[in-house]
DNA sequence: CTGTATCCACCAAGATACTG
DNA sequence: CAGTATCTTGGTGGATACAG
C-alpha cells in the first residue's frame, strides 16, 4: 500500500513485502521472544516449557510455538513413546532471530532505569 | 511473578522488571516503530508524519506518539504560530532504540526470504 | 504427556465527529 | 494544524473441559 524512507531505505507498509509487519510484528506478540529465549541453551519439551515460562497458558504456548514453528523458527520432534514426547528446538534462522532479538533486549536491559526515569517525570508534568 | 534463565542471564517476567515487557512489548505495537523509523533522518510535524505513514489513524498516530513521548523516546515541540505547529523528534535515547531495532529489522529484511519459504512449505504439509 | 475445542472477557485500534 | 471525545468492533488471550 505504501512506504515511508528512512536511512535512503525503503521500508514497505503493505502485508505481502514489509518485513517490520512480516517478521517484528509476529514475535512482537505476548509469548514468542520468551519462548524462544527459553530454547537458546537447549531444546525443551512441551510441559517442561510450560512451567517454565510462568503465567503462559496452554492454549498460548501451543498457538505461539506453532507459529515459530510456521515460520520456521522452531522444530517441532515427535516421540512415539507412550507417554508421547514432543521436543521443540531452535532452528538456524531461529537462532539468527534470536540473536539479533538479543541485541534489542539487551538494550532494552541497559537503559531501563532511563526508561522508568522518563515514564516518572512525564506522569509528574502531565499529573492527572 | 517469574522468570526464565537464557544464556546464564535473567530474563523476568514481572511488569516492573522485566526489560522484554517494558521495552519490546512496548514497541512492538503496530505503529511505534514505522513512527521512530519515520524520525530518524529529520524531526516532522504532525500532519506530514500522518501523510507519510500510510493507513495510520489520526487517534493512533497522537496515542503513539504520546506513548514514545512519554519512554522519552520522542520529544514534542510546540511553536507557538498560527496555525501551531508541532514538531517531533527522537532524544538520544530514542536514536539508542532505534539502532537497535534497525538491527532487527535489518535481519527480517535479510531473511525474509527464508521466512516466507518456511511459511509456504509448512501450510503444503498442514494443507486444510 | 501433549495437545484440541469452546466459550468469553477485554482491549487495541478504526471510524467518525467535534474543538482550540 | 493538531489534536480530543465517543462509539464500535475484531481479535488476542485466558479459563475450562475434553481427547489421542
Amino acid at each position: 500500500m505504501g512506504s515511508i524512507k528512512s536511512n535512503g531505505r525503503r521500508v514497505f507498509l503493505n502485508d505481502e513485502e514489509c518485513p517490520i509487519r512480516n517478521v517484528v510484528a509476529q514475535i512482537g506478540d505476548k509469548w514468542s521472544i520468551l519462548i524462544m529465549f527459553a530454547l537458546i541453551d537447549a531444546p525443551d519439551r512441551f510441559n517442561s516449557l510450560k512451567s517454565r515460562i510462568e503465567g503462559i497458558s496452554q492454549r498460548m504456548l501451543t498457538q505461539t510455538l506453532r507459529d515459530l514453528e510456521r515460520d520456521g523458527f522452531v522444530l517441532r520432534t515427535v516421540y512415539p513413546q507412550v507417554p508421547v514426547k514432543v521436543e521443540y528446538e531452535l532452528t538456524e534462522l531461529g537462532k539468527g532471530l534470536s540473536a539479533s532479538v538479543w541485541t534489542l533486549v539487551s538494550w532494552a536491559d541497559d537503559h531501563h532505569a532511563d526508561i522508568r526515569k522518563a515514564r516518572q517525570q512525564y506522569d509528574e508534568v502531565n499529573a492527572e
